[in-house]
RNA sequence: CGAGUGAGCUGAGCAGCCGCGUGCGCACGCGCACGAGGAAAGUCCGAGCUCCACAGGGCAGGAUAACGGCUAACGGCCGCCGGGGGUGACCCCAGGGAAAGUGCAACAGAGAUAUACCGCCGCUUUAUGCGGUAAGGGUGGAAAGGCGAGGUAAGAGCUCACCGGCACGCUGGAGACAGCGCGGCCCUGCAAACCCUAUCCGGAGCAACGCCGAUAAAAGCGAUACAUUGGCCCGAUGUGCUUUGACGGGCGGCUUGAGCCAUGCGGCAACGCACGGCCUAGAUAGAUGGUUGCUCACGACAGAACUCGGCUUACAGGCUCACUCAACCG
RNA sequence: GAACCAUUAGCUCAGCUGGCAGAGCAUUUGACUUUUAAUCAAAGGGCCCGGGGUUCGAAUCCCCGAUGGUUCA
């Protein structure tokens, strides 16, 4: 399978967190806008909020996890998943649920 | 069995499926191998490596501090000396110099590095004054070595014995130092106050640095100038330098190294030597997760980012070895 | 990766050439006023971020940490 694609600069994000829509849960943000490149591009925060280096990497694991059976059925969207603190102890089969229905709430699958 | 001291280890395991990073093979479907820590952390020290004059002279500044060793080096480690604590196993110590100089010692106290309040003694005009003295009282963290005897008007290292300290000599030791002898009679504490002595330290850091591509434009400053160059001066070398604009750049550096394991030898030990075996993360928005089943003591602190040697800090629980004390039984 | 700063009363800060820990605002009480505000007077409130050490004595000097913050590349 081929990974998706990243969103790395700061521009990207803020761009995101301005104009695209989202919908909110206490484990996790979710940000949508579509791109023009027609494949998915995902990005995700984890703040110092959450702890630290080991806290933080769980997050991104479990986010990426949750997110792999969506991939295939996203189009060209610019995603940006923000974790909060309720993730931590949270499984990544939860966190699906909640990715699930926050796409289909924003009308993205 | 109880209380404790020191050293070390471990840090859930196994199996199936899905998924991630790197390397190799490849029939481009995939397959195989490996894949975080004892602290990866804090960045407190020391080095390697790279660039700058292969690194120069002086001042300033910083670090260390008994002695001997180990090490690439160290502020680390080992041994030992001295001091302190503990019944003990054992633990702790920035532990050079106060006789080079300067400074500080509040309050109390007469007096804080020099003195005489109460006293004691002698003389006298007997209210008192003058002189001698520092044993006793009182203050203080500290009061001119301590204690006893002789001595004296009263006293005093004034004299003597013992103890402490200092200087000198001898012996032992690699040395710090220890022991003994002898001399003289004497020195407050603070250098984690300034300082002095000895030793060491050039600067920056992998976002260093090198190669390749793209862009290759504008403005300003200047040869008594500017840069390397850092806190300053000298010396040396070079001829540009600064600001703005323009990159979502790529590759190397990037993991075989003062490496790890086992055995033997030397050494009290830290450690060294010989021989044999092993290859054990290398990402670049940043890789170890999810799920199912079983077992148990139900899982702490915590995630590599150039690499090592230490130090320090965080850490649920469990295990091993050596030793000490106390008590009981035999 | 590297350098630096701060922590003191409920809040903002002094004190850091070692010797009883202070100011302003806030709080409480009293006075003034019909009442409140303002003003005046008084009181309470501190393990000086934590742990060691030097010293007779440490907020102050030294070391090791914790937390927060700043700067450079």
């Amino acid at each position: 399978m081929a990974t998706w694609l990243t969103l790395r600069e700061n521009k990207e994000f803020r761009t995101l967190y301005y104009r695209g829509r989202s919908q909110v849960h206490p484990a996790l943000v979710t940000y949508v806008r579509k791109n023009k490149l027609g494949v998915p591009r995902v990005g995700i925060t984890t703040g110092k909020k959450l702890g630290g280096a080991v806290q933080r990497s769980r997050c991104r694991r479990v986010i990426r996890e949750a997110f792999r059976p969506y991939f295939s059925q996203v189009g060209g969207y610019d995603i940006v998943f923000v974790a909060r603190t309720r993730l931590l102890t949270m499984k990544s089969t939860q966190a699906a649920e909640v990715i699930g229905h926050h796409l289909r709430q924003l009308e993205v699958i």
